[in-house]
DNA sequence: CAAACCATGTAAGCTGTTACATGATTTC
DNA sequence: GAAATCATGTAACAGCTTACATGGTTTG
C-alpha cells in the first residue's frame, strides 16, 4: 500500500490530522489516490501500529476533537528507504485508446467527433493543472533544491497532457489528408 | 467494468476462447489490465448473462474442451454505443513523482542514482514497446483506415514514454547546473 | 525430466470508491 | 434555511492480483 509512504512524505513535511491529509490528497494530481476517508483513516491506524506514526488527540470546544499525526524516527527511516527504493515505470491508463481501437465501426463524422471530444477533455486536464500550479499552497520549499523539484514535478504532468494533446491533432490532421 | 467493452470489441474482431482473450490481454499494453483468470472468464460469464455474447463448446481429443465465444447483435450495438460515448480523460499514475517530491532528504549522489534509475526503466518500457509494435500480430487491419489507427493507438504509448524520458533528462541537466 | 502450453475455473486477499453516520458551526 | 466546513469513522461493494486446482501434450 503506497499510500502509506505518500503519508508518510506529508507527515514529515509537518504533522496533520487525517482531514487535513485528506484535503491534500483530494487537490494533489501526483498523489493520485482519491483522498476518501475509509482509505487515509485506515492507513493511519496501521502505520501506528506499525510505530511509524504516533498521535496526539486535541480537545477543542466547539468542534469535533483532532488527532494530529506525528511521524517518528522510524517513520522517517521507512520513509527514506522508500524514497531511495527502485522506481516502478509510469502507468499510462487510457482507456479512450480501446474505445478508438474498435472506433472503425464509426463513420468518418462520429470519429471525427469522438477525436474532438477526447481532445477537448485533454484541454479541461490541461487548463484545471495549469491553475493548480498558479494557486500552489501545499508545497514544503524547504530548500531551493526542493523548490526545483517540486516545480519540475507539476511540469511532468502538464507536459504529459501537451503531449497528448500534440498526439490528438496529429491524429485528426493525418486522418483528413487520407 | 470497463474490461467487459474491451473484450466485446476483441469478440467483435473474432471470435474467441478465454485462454485466447487473456493472451491477448496479456501482451497489449493499452488494454492494461493484467489479463487474469478470474476477471476474464468472470466478464465472460456475466457478458453471455447481459446476452451480448454466445457461446459453442468444442469438445477436443487429448485436451481440454474450448469454449468459443462469439458477439451477438446485441453486443454489437452495446460495443457500438460504449465506443461513441464520452472519453475519460487518460490516468498518469506515476508514483515516481510521488518518490521524487520526498528526495530533498537525498544528497546530491542519492539523488542522481534515483533519477538514473527511473530513466533507465522508462528506457526499458520504450523498447518493450518499440519490440511489441515490431512483432505486432494482432491487430484486425480490415481496412486501410483502421490500419491508420492501429499505428496511431500504438505510436500514442511510445510518445508518452518518450516525452518521459526528455523530462527526466531535463530535470537531471537542471540538477547539475545548480 | 522439467518447464511451458493448452484450457477451464475458484478462493483469498488487497486496493480503492461511494455512500452512510454523527453533529456542531459557518457561509451563502 | 440550505449547503459547505470541520472531524472522525464504518459498511458495502467494485476492481484487480496472486495463487491454487486439474491434467494431458509439447518443447527444450
Amino acid at each position: 500500500m503506497s499510500i502509506k509512504h505518500a503519508i508518510l512524505g506529508l507527515l514529515g513535511w509537518k504533522s496533520s490530522t487525517g482531514y487535513e491529509l485528506k484535503k491534500i490528497f483530494e487537490d494533489s494530481s501526483i498523489m493520485y489516490w482519491s483522498g476518501n476517508n475509509n482509505q487515509i483513516y485506515k492507513a493511519l491506524l496501521q502505520l501506528k501500529d506499525e510505530g511509524f506514526v504516533t498521535n496526539e488527540i486535541q480537545y477543542q470546544e466547539s468542534s469535533p476533537s483532532k488527532k494530529i499525526y506525528t511521524i517518528t524516527g522510524e517513520g522517517v527511516s521507512e520513509l527514506k528507504n522508500w524514497v531511495v527504493s527502485s522506481p516502478d515505470a509510469p502507468e499510462f491508463k487510457k482507456l479512450f485508446l480501446v474505445q478508438l481501437a474498435w472506433s472503425d465501426m464509426l463513420n468518418n463524422e462520429e470519429l471525427n467527433e469522438l477525436l474532438t471530444k477526447y481532445e477537448n477533455e485533454v484541454k479541461m486536464q490541461l487548463m484545471l493543472e495549469q491553475e493548480k500550479k498558479k494557486r500552489r499552497i501545499n508545497s514544503p520549499d524547504r530548500t531551493s533544491r526542493e523548490i526545483f523539484l517540486w516545480d519540475m514535478i507539476s511540469e511532468n504532468l502538464l507536459s504529459s497532457y501537451r503531449n497528448e494533446l500534440k498526439w490528438i491533432q496529429m491524429v485528426r490532421k493525418d486522418l483528413v489528408e487520407d
